[in-house]
RNA sequence: GGCCCCUUGGUCAAGAGGUUAAGACGCGACCCUCUCAAGGUCGAAUCAUGGGUUCGAUUCCCGUAGGGGUCACCA
């Protein structure tokens, strides 16, 4: 008992020998970051905790999406805590790029970090490299209890160390009679504090790998792992936290309720849970998420950021995927009954949906960009012209200023042209699904870049001879010649047609295509192929939306300069 | 390799001890049609494997295989 109360103090001793200017106590912060008891009982209190990499992960994005979700559902709270203890791999700007990235996808948190040089919030600082004292008085706290310890050991020791546990097929790490510093006395670790030694600080893990501990994850149920007994560094010779301690604090002192993170922390909560216990802190309910997948070759692996585009949200942001598209997506992998609710919300976004934990699947699941694409095409058809034109100026003033210089030149007429068989239409064409694209999809409305296309491509309109061999040189002269005469400006959609057949018909073609299907060989060719020769001549494209409507956005005098273009170049 | 997670069509997946095993994307065919897109109709395609339990298992249990993740002073 004596040899007890003798061994405190000198963890006593120790503890203050290393943090001599620490006064605070773990009860102090308690005092200080109290319990959120504003919230109602049930309330959801997450975090999204971005590393300021200069990359934001298209699953941080599908995570974004759970935290908002749980917490909005529930009253509670979303906020974003900048984990920036690594300082080596910190790239400037990004906490202004997570954020805005985000934003563009409505997913921003509500306190925490909101901005480059925003924090909201009592909880704060938001930023870990911030809130040093607050670990370094719970590093105290675990010294004084003797549940911590300094290491002098370097990472060539370490390192010699694991290599002798791998060539034995131990299981490898610092602990037990591995952990060279945990087993030298207090005297021995004192003396060599005082004498100036370089030290890191490690948890001292009273677990054994030959026990289980079990705990309940939000999304997977009961997993049972083996305790962790690992003697982890909690403060790194840089004097900041590992990640594991500093999640302990954080969001123990940010009452967090829930931590939702990828599946591949799950091997590392006994860590966690074993912290939380030493800190005397209750942990959070975990929540892991299934990883996105990637098809490589036959097998499949997850996002990697090296290898794949589609792994940085900024891949999405930068083709113009719209936001609700790409969330729509994602919510489909992530709550597997969502698509059945969306059937019958067809009208309702998915911040409309009842999330459900338990409905989270659990195996990975392929990036499938087919039906990504598909749920942005559905998005985009809800968009009116102006909609459409409102995004692709954000989007073109971003990544395409000349683009974005054209459709400014006549704003009325760029609306018409996206709001196309969009606007006031039964059937809303559905062909666009990325920003990105517009450009070339509609690049013929616009004289100054299609004149640039003519010049760098050429014209189309004779790959129709090979096509169908009985169509001559002489025969499309013909038309386009016999074409421009008939062209009347001020016909409706029936009489444009009706002229169109007129001419076609004098010239040898079938305007009926059943009957063409028939008999092609009494025809030059069919109806279809005479407004081929048209659309080719007016729009150098095989395929466009109905070429009454383009001709009557781009009026008379285009017209007629389009046709007799193309004649001459025949 | 140790530990952990996962396994229904090509992909995402619903599902219950007995079902004709939903739906969506993709794919194919046809219809519509001035081309394309869309839309409509139809179609091909799935319970990894072995052993139990059971009258009956794709569903429950155990093993096997396969896939994935993780084993830092990175998060």
């Amino acid at each position: 008992m004596e040899m007890d109360k003798e061994y405190e103090r000198k963890c006593y001793e120790l503890a203050y020998l290393i943090f001599p200017d620490v006064d605070e106590t773990v009860d102090d912060l308690e005092v200080k970051y109290p319990e959120r008891n504003e919230l109602k009982v049930g309330a959801i209190v997450t975090r999204i905790a971005p590393s300021p990499t200069g990359f934001m992960h298209t699953g941080s994005l599908y995570q974004a999406m759970v935290h908002k979700k749980l917490a909005t559902q529930t009253d509670g709270v979303y906020f974003l805590r900048v984990e920036d203890t690594d300082q080596k791999r910190e790239v400037a700007g990004s906490i202004k790029m997570y954020t805005d990235e985000l934003k563009y996808f409505d997913l921003l948190a509500t306190e925490g970090v909101l901005g480059e040089d925003k924090q909201v919030g009592s909880y704060g600082p938001y930023i870990q490299s911030q809130r040093k004292d607050i670990y370094r008085v719970c590093a105290k706290h675990l010294i004084e209890k003797g549940l911590a310890y300094p290491c002098f050991c370097t990472p060539e020791m370490i390192d010699k160390t694991r290599q002798m546990q791998e060539a034995n097929k131990i299981v490898p790490g610092y602990y037990g009679v591995y952990a060279k510093c945990r087993n030298i006395s207090i005297d021995e670790s004192i003396e060599r504090v005082k004498n100036g030694e370089k030290f890191i600080i490690r948890f001292r893990s009273n677990g054994s790998h030959l026990r289980k501990i079990s705990f309940v994850d939000g999304a997977r149920g009961k997993i049972e792992m083996a305790e962790n007994d690992q003697d982890v560094v909690i403060i790194k010779s840089d004097g900041l936290p590992t990640y594991h301690f500093a999640h302990v604090c954080d969001d123990h002192f940010m009452r967090t309720t829930h931590v939702v993170r990828g599946e591949e922390w799950l091997p590392s909560t006994p860590i966690h849970l074993d912290l939380f216990n030493a800190m005397g802190f209750t942990p959070p309910v975990y929540v892991h998420t299934p990883l996105i997948m990637i098809k490589d070759g036959n097998s499949k692996r997850k996002l990697s950021k090296r290898k794949d585009k589609e792994s940085a949200v900024s891949f999405f942001i930068k083709a113009g995927y719209p936001a609700e598209g790409v969330c729509e997506y994602l919510m489909t992998i992530l709550n597997s009954d969502y698509e059945m609710w969306k059937s019958k919300n067809k009208e309702k976004n998915y911040m409309d949906f009842e999330f459900k934990l338990n409905k989270m699947s659990s195996a990975g699941s392929l990036l499938d960009m087919p039906k990504l694409n598909d749920l942005c095409k559905e998005e985009v058809a809800k968009m009116s012209g102006k909609e459409v034109l409102d995004k692709v100026l954000v989007w073109s003033k971003q990544y395409s200023q000349d683009f974005y210089d054209i459709l400014n030149k006549d704003l009325e007429y760029s609306q018409k042209v996206f709001g196309l068989e969009r606007d006031n239409a039964t059937k809303i064409r559905k062909d666009i699904y990325k920003w990105e694209d517009v450009e070339e999809t509609f690049k013929y409305f616009f004289d100054e870049i299609y004149n640039k296309e003519l010049e760098e491509k050429g014209y189309i309109i004779d790959s129709i001879l090979e096509e169908k061999p009985t169509i001559t040189k002489e025969v499309i002269k013909k038309s386009l010649e016999e074409y421009i005469k008939a062209y009347n400006e001020n016909d409706n959609k029936d009489e444009w047609f009706a002229r169109m057949k007129e001419v076609a018909q004098s010239l040898g073609f079938c305007t009926n295509m059943k009957e063409y299907k028939a008999n092609p060989e009494n025809y030059i060719g069919s109806i279809a192929d005479f407004s081929s020769i048209v659309r080719m001549a007016i729009t150098n494209r095989k395929n466009t939306p109905d070429i009454y409507s383009i001709m009557q956005l781009l009026g008379k005098d285009k017209v007629i300069n389009r046709l007799n273009t193309t004649l001459s170049k025949v």
